[in-house]
RNA sequence: GCCGAAGUGGUGAAAUGGCAGACGCGCCGGACUCAAAAUCCGGUACUGGCGACAGUGUGUGGGUUCAAGUCCCACCUUCGGCACCA
């Protein structure tokens, strides 16, 4: 069988027919099926990405059978590093290595046999495209949700440049091996942590992993608490947040951030040049290293008191790194004896420690006690519990102004400054007279200008091309400088699949009409990797543009699908530089795109992926020919008389049929191709030699139509030659017809004493009393009773017998 | 350290608390063939027995239940995420 000539048949005329084109003023029973878009990499396209577009691809076929009007679009996302870095070793212009690429890839897409409806491509590195991610940039800023602030960079010292969180490969370049360190600029910031509350709650009303749902509910971070504040000696305040309100009679000191602005006016004099040195040495610190809790903590007294305001107590301020500037308040009060970190420090230092809190149960609690427990040692707080303390020491503060309730999220805003070339470059101008000026909507795009050097030196290449850096201001008309740096690419896959079903929309990022009408994403597929990325940027991008009133739905993606990984044959990641990549091609050019996908669906359970082997890949071939033979008997067909194909065959048919739909609908491919050949098997043993009749004709036909979405050339070869009308693809979705699947008879196992004993013929549906005196009356089941007494007997009707005896 | 997921034959893997190992791969046997390949049919968890059968089995140890791979507790191993978030 030339499965390879077959596939070029049909992809040409699927082609020709245009039968995949999407009819987006139909939006009745529309079904929106999303793979995530790919990287443009030189390389071809590698066992993951098939293993996320074949599923995928059969899945959208199924639901296009059964009768939705499926949008199944495909684009690249091809602004981003790697074309640049390539660039950068090669010489070879991201611009023209990227568009190349796409050549290839968008080849072999339609060599997969897939279908992806090409008239709604997008790509997110052409003018037409970064038009309106600028334009989501400005409407984000003219709500205020894009803001620009100093914060650090990461930097290598060697390249001299700045590097994106993913070039740190830990803590160091990941060129050139040397540790990155940090450097200030001034950069953009996208203020998604106005929306932390509602990315929170929204992941109850969405059908995703449960494990990713956890990610996201993790990096968000929600707790709550209260901020305290405390005065300090002499004058002036600060304000502390903390969860643990009810230790707060067990604060013996306090700790700000080294970066924290006060730092500079409570030190005294003798501590000035300790505290200065510290602070200047944490600023060298890579984060990485900051970061590390395995790291001993360190610290320098400023000099300073606080007064505790529950107790008026005095309490030494110290600043130490561990306190992290960017959570909470930047300041913390520190009770060591039920906090581990506060502990530690004490401990090096010499501080107080003092219990306030014993266990519940009075069980052995030595210190750091941090569980909830009673308190002790807080005055007219003692014997509350520690749930209760928390709030009624923060309710007495509040009486004045010191203490109030608050929730805190370890979400911090999204950085989106890129030091880089190949991105969106940002729309805004800096005005020396007018300051920082967005550029007006008719402006855009600002175009990427082609001629860069982008040679790393230390600056935004952007900053060199003096052509891109002039702008005239769009307020007064005078002199302004463009910003240097270009969007992080994760911006452009924020709103990717609202442009798809109005990717040529030349006047607006996409109507709002329509998108209401085709979006949410019904099924979104895509790797794990981006749970706390992509997948929540993209949530915040349709939260912020539905309160602009550009949309009118709350959630991008509301099912959603993470495909495992497929791992080298040693089970080890896939990499070059081990020398375990298996690359799909050999597989293809021997066996075609049908089989080679069928293997990837039958060969893992699509969740957890798992080794290469390629073991299985002939017996997908084989069973393709085994269904083939069937149908060329098929084709010959003569009646057998004096049997009842119905009685034979409509069980199983309608089995698989029921089974095969709903695994689809699960995404349990391998279950659903064991269905499969199971049919195919009972098929064989029905027919004998070539003599087949309508009922058996119809189990055949009803096969291909079964296959037609796990191997689409194939079948659609095949429903030819079962003399069907083209396309398969236009043919409804076999329909379980229940009425087969209801038996006269089931067995049943019989169990005695919960072991398995026999097994027995009932009639379906049998009552009790019937089914407890067959079972008693079965010779096997009778004998092993024999001398027993029988206590009780279970039954669960159709399921189990279960005999007590003793 | 914290959070989460997983651990089942020689092997890839299946099992709404109800016959563990479906469907494949591999292996063994048979048919067809001069022979081989391909194909078709049958067998295949482990231990004992010629056998019918019996016993044991889902990482380890406990528990709940008439019944546990599945639920609960503790532990071991592997993988993923977070990592001083007060």
């Amino acid at each position: 069988m030339d499965l390879i000539s077959i596939e070029k048949k049909w992809q040409k005329k699927w082609k020709d027919t245009r039968l995949y084109a999407f009819d987006r003023r139909n939006a009745e029973k529309k079904w929106y099926v999303l793979e995530m878009f790919s990287y443009p990499s030189g390389a071809k396209l590698h066992v993951g990405h098939w293993y996320n577009y074949g599923p995928a691809d059969t899945y959208a076929r199924f639901k296009r059978m059964q009768g939705y009007n499926v949008f199944h679009p495909m684009g690249f996302d091809s602004f981003g590093l790697p074309a640049e870095n390539y660039a950068i070793k090669s010489g070879v212009h991201p611009q023209d290595s990227t568009m190349m690429n796409i050549a290839t890839m968008k080849r072999q897409l339609r060599d997969m046999g897939a279908t992806f409806d090409w008239d709604y491509e997008i790509n997110t590195c052409m003018p037409d495209y970064y038009k309106w991610t600028q334009w989501c940039f400005l409407q984000l800023y003219g709500k205020g949700l894009a803001y620009r602030k100093e914060a650090p960079v990461n930097w290598c010292p060697s390249c001299n440049t700045v590097l994106a969180n993913e070039q740190v490969i830990s803590g160091v370049c990941e060129r050139c091996k040397t540790e990155v360190t940090k450097k200030n600029l001034t950069q953009w910031f996208f203020r998604i942590t106005a929306y932390a509350e509602e990315l929170l709650s929204g992941l109850d009303r969405i059908d995703w992993p449960e494990k990713t749902k956890l990610m996201q509910r993790n990096w968000i971070g929600r707790s709550e608490g209260g901020e305290i504040v405390f005065p300090i000696k002499g004058g002036g305040e600060f304000t502390v947040f903390t969860t643990r309100a009810d230790t707060l009679f067990g604060c013996t000191y306090c700790v700000l951030a080294p970066e924290h602005p006060l730092v500079k006016e409570i030190v005294t004099g003798e501590h000035r040049a300790k505290v200065e040195q510290y602070v200047s040495r944490t600023m060298k610190e890579s984060e990485i290293d900051r970061l590390s809790t395995t790291r001993e903590k360190t610290g320098v007294f400023t000099g300073a008191y606080a007064i505790n305001p529950i107790n008026g107590r005095e309490v030494p301020i110290y600043i130490a790194d561990y306190v992290l500037y960017s959570y909470g308040t930047g300041a913390v009060m520190a009770v060591p004896a039920h906090d581990e970190r506060d502990f530690e420090f004490a401990k090096k230092y010499g501080l107080p420690i003092e219990r306030v809190i014993r266990s519940n149960d009075g069980s052995p609690d030595p210190l750091p006690y941090v569980d909830y427990g009673v308190l002790i040692g807080s005055g007219k707080f003692d014997a509350q519990t520690s749930e209760a303390a928390c709030r009624s020491i923060i309710e007495e503060l509040g009486r004045s102004g010191r203490g109030i309730l608050k929730v805190n999220y370890r979400l911090r805003d999204w950085l989106i400054s890129r030091q880089r070339y190949w991105g969106a470059p940002i729309p805004i101008v800096y005005c020396k007279k007018c300051g920082m000026v967005p550029v007006p909507e008719q402006e855009l795009p600002v175009l990427l200008p082609y001629d860069v050097d982008f040679t790393p030196d230390g600056t935004s290449p952007l900053a060199k091309h003096e052509g891109f850096m002039n702008a005239v201001c769009p307020s007064c008309g005078g002199k302004a400088r463009r910003d240097a740096d270009t969007m992080d690419t994760f911006v452009c896959s924020s709103w990717y699949f609202l442009r798809y079903p109005d990717a040529r929309n030349s006047e607006k990022p996409f109507d709002k009409a329509l998108i209401d009408r085709i979006l949410p994403v019904d099924k979104y597929i895509g790797g794990a990797e981006h749970a706390c990325m992509h997948l929540l940027y993209a949530r915040f991008f349709v939260k912020a543009l539905r309160d602009m009133g550009h949309l009118s739905f709350d959630e991008p993606f509301l099912s959603l699908v993470h495909q495992g990984t497929i791992l080298g044959p040693d089970g080890e990641r896939m990499s070059k530089s081990r020398g375990n990549v298996i690359s799909p091609d050999a597989y293809i050019e021997q066996y075609g795109s049908d089989v080679f996908r069928m293997y990837l669906m039958f060969g893992f359970s699509y969740f957890d992926g798992g080794a290469w082997n390629d073991d299985g890949i002939k017996a997908i071939y084989r069973f393709l020919e085994r269904v083939q033979r069937l149908i060329e008997r098929a084709g010959s067909a003569g009646f057998r008389s004096g049997v009842d194909a119905k009685k034979e065959l409509g069980y199983i048919l309608n089995m698989t049929i029921k089974s095969v739909a709903s695994d689809l609908d699960s995404f349990s491919f391998n279950t659903a191709i064991a269905r499969l050949m199971e049919l195919v098997n009972a098929l064989y043993k029905h027919i004998e030699g070539s003599v087949t009749d309508e009922y058996t004709h119809h189990a055949i036909k009803s096969l291909v139509l079964l296959l037609a979405p796990f191997a689409p050339h194939f079948s659609e070869e095949m429903w030819e030659a079962l003399g069907g009308p083209y396309s398969v693809f236009n043919q409804s979705f076999p329909i379980c017809d229940e009425s087969a699947l209801a038996l006269d008879r089931v067995e049943v196992p019989v169990q005695v004493n919960g072991k398995l004993r026999g097994v027995v013929l009932l009639p379906a549906g049998c009552a009790e009393e019937e089914a407890r005196n067959i079972a008693l009356a079965d010779e096997k089941i009778a004998s092993i009773l024999s001398g027993m007494q029988v206590m009780k007997v279970i039954i669960v009707k159709d399921k189990i017998v279960n005999i007590i005896a003793k």
